[in-house]
DNA sequence: GGTCAGAGTAACCTTACCGTTAATTAACCC
DNA sequence: GGGTTAATTAACGGTAAGGTTACTCTGACC
């Protein structure tokens, strides 16, 4: 399993976090339904999906002459444990945040 | 507000990676305690935080000649965001996994 | 078997990223 | 004011990321 690094990394690019909304949003499907993603050519959209199953986001499956890809869920899930690892602390943050937020409105609206 | 690949982008740099969980674990602390996180120049450190500040991880607050870094909790809350939005479809495909997984043991302890 | 379509690989180019050392800015302190 | 420390900016270089076109490979279909 790739360090969560890698994950992040792959996610970072905007035309594999597009591929990755496709596939959560609509599910699987292969590699040509996915070409519009992006404005950019047919082995640039392979190049990611290699990144992107090297990452351990999404999965392949051959089937014919089609590769069909999906997202794998465990992948989504380590981000999800990383951020609840966290979470109390940023949480609190939150909190916070939000009560120095209201407290300005409140001088705002007194000076 | 950067977009969300721009802080997967700035998250997945290992050197980002760290001095984000540093922060995360330890708080708030000035630029020159998180020298460590790697062996690498104070100015490479500068110019990761520049990068984390840009993408929102990180804020930043001046204290005489120290620059204080903690994490923006609300860049966090909204990776947690993105993944509640898509949740339903991944967690319900960990599901079917751990389902699979289980098939596959009971198949392997009867062969 | 010949052809066609779906994907991926190879080779190449350009640009952005990340590191370094040297120089700069700004606050503290005697 | 002079010196020291904290941190950033400037300038430069090597490597890796991401795009392109050309080609190869492998099933599908007649």
């Amino acid at each position: 399993m790739p360090p969560l690094t890698t994950t992040f990394a792959a996610l970072g690019d905007p035309v594999r976090f597009a591929i990755a909304e496709r596939l959560l949003k609509q599910g699987a499907m292969p590699a040509g339904k996915l070409r519009d993603v992006a404005d950019i050519s047919a082995p640039a959209i392979s190049r990611h999906l290699r990144v992107m199953r090297k990452a351990g986001i999404v999965t392949q499956e051959v089937n014919g002459t089609r590769r069909i890809y999906a997202i794998d869920p465990s992948a989504v899930a380590r981000i999800d444990a990383w951020l609840k690892l966290h979470r109390d602390f940023w949480a609190a943050g939150l909190d916070r945040l939000a009560q120095v937020q209201t407290l300005d409105k409140d001088q705002d609206g007194r000076s």
